[in-house]
DNA sequence: TAATCGTGGCA
DNA sequence: TTGCCAAGATT
């Protein structure tokens, strides 16, 4: 089939790399900084397992390397290999999930364990492809692992990657919004041919993000490529835009947040209205008076305190409701109908 | 495309 | 102390 390119000059793209980039130097600098000062991670060692390269890549979401590290260990010893994970109930991968956040992650993590072991008789997928199809793998965890995992050559493309390649080669102080085409065929078009330098390239950018080319307080003066890079010799621009920050209190995720820890913590099911709050009446252990719910004495040891910080919240009965239909939806939780008492657990 | 999803270390 | 934000995925 032939279609009509229709390329006119306002649409030409624009040439992929900078005029003045030295690829070469970039590739030589980083990637030696890195051999260097790389940091020593149980997850980059020769003898960690493609799982336990995919377990890190799922902590790893959103979450830093400091939090990771007890829990990964604590993974690796308990479930090491897929097979070990896909044995266990949903739910004990979410209470050992703990406090990373995110729990979804958890369960989705879950969810690719038994598919590897339905589908790839128990062993990690090096293929991008097969490794995409796995729930809670994106494009950037697809790449991560066929590349660290398997020394396969695919472009990885996180958040430290996008804001090194803004700065250095770009020019500019952070990466769009949202990942654009444009960034991706740069991190293409500056990926080496070769594949062993290629996969030292991803690790060594991803790296050099993460400890020196920060997104709030660079340290240039550390920078291997600091007398290359674009940023710097345009004089530092400000960024065009101002990322906006998180909400927390008091929406919704610090009630789940809270309502997550109540459930993790109890291994029995729990009251939904002690979770709900439906009761009235005054906290008795402090004495303060919340409207639209109370803090139940009888309330088990286990979820004390994390059900106190949850009535602590203010307002809370609607935001209960919303939240624990949220956590429902998220299959986070089951319903238990026991004796006419409607219990909630993990 | 943009909103949403947890948590806690750190400046 | 308050706010930023961290190896993203999903809808």
């Amino acid at each position: 089939m032939t279609s009509e390119p229709k390329r006119t000059a306002r649409t030409r793209p624009e040439p992929t790399l900078p005029e003045g980039t030295n690829i070469e130097a970039l590739h030589h600098r980083i990637n030696g900084w890195f051999l260097d000062q790389a940091r020593d991670l149980p997850w980059r060692r020769d003898e960690c397992t493609p799982w336990g390269v995919m377990v890190s890549e799922f902590m790893l979401q959103q979450t830093p390397v400091k939090r990771v590290l007890p829990v990964w260990e604590e993974w690796m010893r308990r479930w090491p290999t897929p097979a070990d994970l896909a044995a266990e109930p949903t739910s004990e991968a979410v209470r050992a999930w703990g406090r990373l956040g995110y729990p979804r992650r958890a369960q989705r993590l879950h969810g690719a364990a038994v598919a590897i072991v339905e589908q790839h008789g128990g062993e990690v997928p090096a293929d991008y492809e097969a490794l995409l199809a796995l729930p809670g793998v994106g494009s950037y965890t697809a790449a991560a692992i066929s590349v660290f995992a398997f020394g396969l050559r695919a472009t990885v493309i996180d958040t430290n990657i996008r804001r090194v390649h803004a700065r250095a080669v770009s020019g500019k102080a952070l990466p769009s919004r949202s990942l654009t085409a444009a960034e991706t065929r740069l991190a293409e078009a500056l990926m080496p041919a070769d594949t062993p330098t290629s996969c030292l390239w991803n690790a060594a950018t991803m790296e050099l993000g993460a400890l020196v080319c920060t997104a709030k307080s660079p340290s240039c003066q550390l920078c291997p490529v600091e007398d290359l890079c674009a940023w710097v010799a345009a004089g530092k621009p400000e960024a065009d835009y101002t990322p906006k920050g998180q909400s927390w209190h008091g929406t919704d995720r610090q009630v789940r947040g809270a309502v997550m820890a109540v459930l993790r913590a109890a291994h029995e099911p729990v009251e939904r209205d002690l979770i709900l709050g439906a009761s009235s009446g005054a906290d008795s252990a402090s004495g303060t008076t919340s409207p639209d719910l109370a803090f139940p004495a009888n309330a088990p040891a286990a979820v004390h305190r994390p059900l106190k910080a949850l009535y602590a919240l203010s307002p809370a009965t609607e935001q209960l409701q919303r939240c624990y239909a949220g956590l429902l939806a998220d299959s986070l939780a089951r319903e238990v109908a026991q004796g006419g008492t409607v219990l909630v657990s993990l």
